[in-house]
DNA sequence: GTTAGCATGTAAGGAGTTACATGATTTT
DNA sequence: AAAATCATGTAACTCCTTACATGCTAAC
């Protein structure tokens, strides 16, 4: 089973699948592309990437061009792409909480679309279970709620009940095969200056 | 400066205002308040209650009843009330980062306008800092992009743009002083004690 | 009378950040 | 020549979770 601490290793096999990088590279790739919240550091990331050299998961790229500048490039093993494989196919609550599922929807290409409606639904199945049990708690402890509290309440629903609709939508494309998630290009944000 | 723990402490503090509370209760309501993320355990929350004893933040407050359970039942200190305030007018990252942003947030009602404000502008600009950098760096990363990991972009720019809206209805609100979601007759600051 | 949930705690350990330390190379 | 950024790494520390340990009380 994946601890958490396997996320990292994910996201590193992910990237390394599209060619050969050095840990700097891989600590910029991986910020823009989760760059939601936390940022990686590098106390965290090479040490990561020596674990996983001695788990032979990757290893050491020839250097092509000689020397520019001393970096280490690393490329994946064919044990990482099975680590790879493995991972992304796992089930579990490991794989639909926030930071795990991101990684792993970011890398749905590399993975068959079996895996990718297990986590989808499971991810949806967690959401709405959330839901119901916040709406359940909140009408039996019904309190006289402060305003603020309850329009934290009501945008937190609001925001899970967004992502519920964005992964029925997924899931439905991938289901019909259908390419193209939103066909209109003239969606109502592109956030004007707002004061 | 605010370290990340303290908002635990800040929570605690804050739901204290309400009335006395024991452990087990403030880890219920504080699930349920900022359920959307972690869950919090006893192993993280009853050290910090021990701590905010040691700094006399809350105290042990007299059985009215006598003990049905035994339960250790909390309350706020003076110096909990002042050590309360000081956390909401805080500024700087630790303010405005999500956990401790919703916190804050939630116990809106005992802040002045002027705080509330700063948290608000400074949260937005937080995120739209965000915004632009990622928007930046996509443009300069022209890379062909797959297909998932586009989307995942697409739909994280969206949620933190709708954000962004959210946060200039809110603090416009303040502003004009009209409260759209509802009249609350009185939600006056410097929390009264109930007792 | 036994199960389920209330209530409080501690010990060990995981995961990651911060701060430190070092040096090369590109840009100004 | 200086400053910025690239590039790698380590040590200490913080925060929190997991798992364990204990016992009460309400409900069935």
């Amino acid at each position: 089973m994946a601890r958490r601490g396997e996320t990292i290793e994910l996201a590193v096999l992910g990237l390394l699948h599209e060619g050969p990088m050095h840990g700097y590279e891989l600590r910029k790739r991986l910020n823009l592309m989760l760059g939601w919240g936390r940022v990686l550091s590098y106390g965290s990331l090479y040490p990561t990437l020596k674990k996983m050299l001695r788990k032979q998961l990757i290893e050491e790229a020839a250097t092509t061009v000689v020397s520019r500048r001393p970096r280490i490039v690393y490329q994946i093993t064919d044990a990482g792409n099975a680590e790879f494989q493995r991972l992304m196919s796992e089930v579990g609550p490991t794989a639909w909480e926030d930071d795990t599922f991101d990684i792993r929807f970011a890398f749905f290409g590399r993975a068959d679309m079996e895996t990718r409606l297990r986590v989808l639904e499971g991810r949806r199945s967690r959401l709405q279970e959330r839901l119901e049990r916040v709406q359940k708690e909140l009408a039996m402890t019904q309190q006289e709620v402060d305003r603020y509290a309850a329009e934290l309440q009501r945008h937190g629903v609001e925001s899970v009940e967004r992502e519920v609709r964005w992964l029925s939508e997924l899931i439905n494309a991938e289901r019909t095969g259908s390419e193209t998630t939103r066909p209109d290009p003239n969606t109502t944000n592109t956030g004007q200056s707002q004061g």
